[in-house]
DNA sequence: ATGGCTGAGCTACTCAGA
C-alpha cells in the first residue's frame, strides 16, 4: 500500500500537474493539503476520471484537506479536533492493511507566523488539541498514522539555514517541543528513522530561487505509530513534482506500508 | 531581507503562505 501526503498549493490550479503525479505514482491514497476551495469546486469528476474516490473537507480560498483513494475510505470524519477558527485542517479515515485497522489522520498544521500575534498562539492551541485527540485515539487504536504538512522544522538539519528559523513559527523550540511530545506519545517521524543523516526537504519557497539554490525545509511528516513500524518498507520524498512548470511550493513524500 | 512569488476572490487589491 503506496500512501503519499502532498500539500498541492490549490487543487484546480494544481489538477494537472496532480494528475500527471497519480499517473506516474499511482499512490494508494494521496493526502491532499491545502486545496483552496470549497467541496462544490473540488474536480471531483477529474479525480474519478482517472479511478480515485474523493473525501473532501474543503473552505472557500484558504486551507482545505482531502483524502484521494482507489479504495473506498471508512469512517471519514472532519472533527478528529474542533478548530478555534472553524478551519478546515483535519480529515480522518480508516483503513485496513493485513487485517490491521489504521486510522489515517490527515493534517494541515497552521503555519503560526509572525510570533506575538494570535496566529502563534492559535497554532500552539491547535497542536495542544492534536495532541490530546490523538493521546485519546491511541487508547482505542495503536494503528495510527499522522501525516500532511506540519509546518514544523523537526530538527536543525531539516532546514537550510536554522538560524533563520530558529524565531519563526516553524522552527522556534516551543513548537518542535510540540513535535517532540507528539513522538513520545508512540510514533516514529518515520523519514527521519529511515535517514539518520540526509538533508532532504519537503518545501522550497517560491521567491529568490529557493528552489534552484536548494533552499528548502522539511516540514511534511508523516508519524508512524510504534505497532506499525515495522510494516513500513519505504520512505521517500519525491522531488519531480516541485521541478515541474506551475508547481506547488512543496513536493510529495511517498510512504509504503505492507 | 516580515520579503523578491503565487493563488483566491475578483476585476483592484488584499490576505495568506513559510
Amino acid at each position: 500500500m503506496k500512501i503519499s501526503s502532498w500539500n498541492v498549493n490549490s487543487i484546480r490550479a494544481r489538477i494537472d500537474n496532480i494528475i500527471q503525479y497519480i499517473q506516474e505514482e499511482k499512490p494508494d491514497i494521496l493526502l491532499c493539503q491545502e486545496i483552496k476551495t470549497q467541496d462544490q469546486f473540488f474536480p471531483k469528476e477529474d479525480i474519478k476520471k482517472i479511478g480515485y474516490e474523493s473525501y473532501i473537507f474543503g473552505q472557500k480560498s484558504y486551507n482545505g484537506v482531502a483524502i484521494l483513494s482507489k479504495h473506498e475510505i471508512k469512517n471519514v470524519t472532519k472533527n478528529f479536533i474542533s478548530d478555534d477558527l472553524n478551519q478546515s485542517r483535519i480529515i480522518t479515515g480508516e483503513i485496513e492493511v493485513k487485517k490491521k485497522k489504521i486510522d489515517i489522520i490527515n493534517i494541515y498544521i497552521p503555519n503560526g507566523n509572525p510570533v506575538n500575534t494570535e496566529k502563534y498562539i492559535y497554532k500552539k492551541n491547535w497542536l495542544k488539541k492534536l495532541i490530546f485527540s490523538v493521546k485519546k485515539r491511541l487508547m482505542k487504536n495503536s494503528n495510527i498514522i499522522i501525516a500532511g504538512d506540519f509546518n514544523i522544522i523537526p530538527e536543525e538539519i531539516d532546514v537550510y539555514d536554522f538560524k533563520r528559523y530558529e524565531n519563526d513559527a516553524l522552527g522556534k523550540l516551543e513548537i518542535r517541543k510540540k513535535f517532540r511530545e507528539l513522538l513520545n506519545l508512540g510514533f516514529n517521524d518515520i523519514y527521519r528513522i529511515k535517514n539518520k543523516d540526509k538533508q532532504e526537504y519537503t518545501f522550497w519557497d517560491y521567491f529568490a530561487g529557493s528552489w534552484q539554490k536548494n533552499y528548502g525545509m522539511r516540514i511534511d511528516h508523516f508519524l508512524i505509530s510504534n505497532n506499525l513500524l515495522n510494516d513500513v518498507s519505504s520512505v521517500k520524498i519525491n522531488k519531480k513534482p516541485r521541478s515541474r512548470v506551475k508547481p506547488s511550493d512543496h513536493t510529495p513524500i511517498e510512504l509504503e506500508i505492507n
